[in-house]
DNA sequence: CTGTAAGCGGAGCAATATACTCCGTTTCAT
DNA sequence: ATGAAACGGAGTATATTGCTCCGCTTACAG
């Protein structure tokens, strides 16, 4: 045990692989949003651009490109959520960016896979996500921007709703605008105003 | 020529028979309700209770059972549209009270089948929810509850929204529950009050 | 009560879709 | 230039689904 034998994902990718699981993990979100469920797994292969074996040498078994899937989106929220969080002026106006944030960065390909993998998986993430949104909620509260009996279930549901794909065959740029505009009446029919 | 051959389509169904093909339907909408998407044949024949051959029987092929559950419910819709407009005392009132009969009476399965079907199927009653649809929406304006930039389209896309179904394991009581909160909220949010 | 036609169930086969492997070829990094 | 890493995709195994067929049951007219 003298140089501690680095662990084979320390190893950094080689350009060209790391270029196939970014366009791997780019054709499955486009496709789970597309048509609101699981894609088979050629499909995403023929998406990506790549070949079939291509997407086993990276995500070998039935779970690993869904997980990888959710958190790559997950991470996404996150990170806009602190932003959010740092850079707006008032705790309403932080947490409708946020959700509208949610929107873009295809949150909704994680109410998908959700329902398709076991809630023990990624417990890590899954609190970081309920953290920023945790204190999404506390600041506008704090700020008078929501009632208290608007709870984090109702903004999570929200979300869960809002994000979700139509799967009406509108292309991705309508879709979006469409929920958008839904998005932002239901926060004005909100109890309170937000900022 | 004599006596005009009745079409087979005319005589009665056997009593057991309606039973059945009103199970089907039911489980039919049930399991898209669920799970958000296409049920297979034999899960559909099972959660009615009733042999595959009887699910074949009533529809025969792969349209016919998606077809009947969206006249189905389709029908009830315009129904109950009608009765709005009949009871209501005013416009918004009426608006609202119809979507969240849609909710409840499983419009959500439309949105789901809808995406599966061929769109030339049923203009007759695509027409007659259109029509209920464009009067709720004439009368509410008339009454003043809704702005004139909240369009059909817009309430479409709500409904259709607002009825899909989550598809993340919750109880079907549970389920609607949610969403007549969120579509409340939504609709309190539009241009405008509703009555 | 009885005869019979309408209806039922579900085993089983065919067709299709999906998961996954394997290995010769290509690309990257040094 | 060369070895290690990664790639592609034909091909096979497996699961899923669609559908038929026919012996049995049930409704209901007479």
């Amino acid at each position: 045990m003298q140089h501690a034998t680095p662990s084979p994902a320390e190893r950094p990718l080689r350009a060209d692989a790391r270029r196939n699981r970014r366009r791997l993990l780019d054709a499955a979100i486009a496709l789970i949003l597309e048509l609101g469920g699981e894609p088979s797994r050629d499909a995403v292969a023929e998406r990506a651009g790549v070949g079939i074996g291509t997407l086993y040498r990276h995500f070998p078994d039935r779970h690993s490109l869904l997980r990888a899937v959710a958190l790559d989106v997950i991470d996404r929220t996150v990170e806009r959520g602190e932003a959010a969080l740092a850079e707006s002026t008032s705790g309403g106006e932080a947490l409708r960016r946020y959700l509208h944030d949610a929107v873009d960065s295809g949150l909704g390909v994680v109410n998908v896979v959700h329902a398709l993998l076991d809630r023990t998986d990624w417990p890590d993430r899954r609190a970081a996500a309920q953290h920023v949104l945790d204190r999404l909620i506390d600041r506008a509260r704090r700020d008078g921007a929501i009632d208290h009996d608007v709870t984090a279930t109702d903004i999570a549901l929200a979300a869960i709703r809002f994000c979700r794909p139509l799967a009406i065959g509108l292309d991705p740029a309508e879709e979006r605008a469409i929920a958008h505009r839904q998005l932002a009446a239901y926060l004005d029919g909100l109890p309170v105003r937000l900022g």
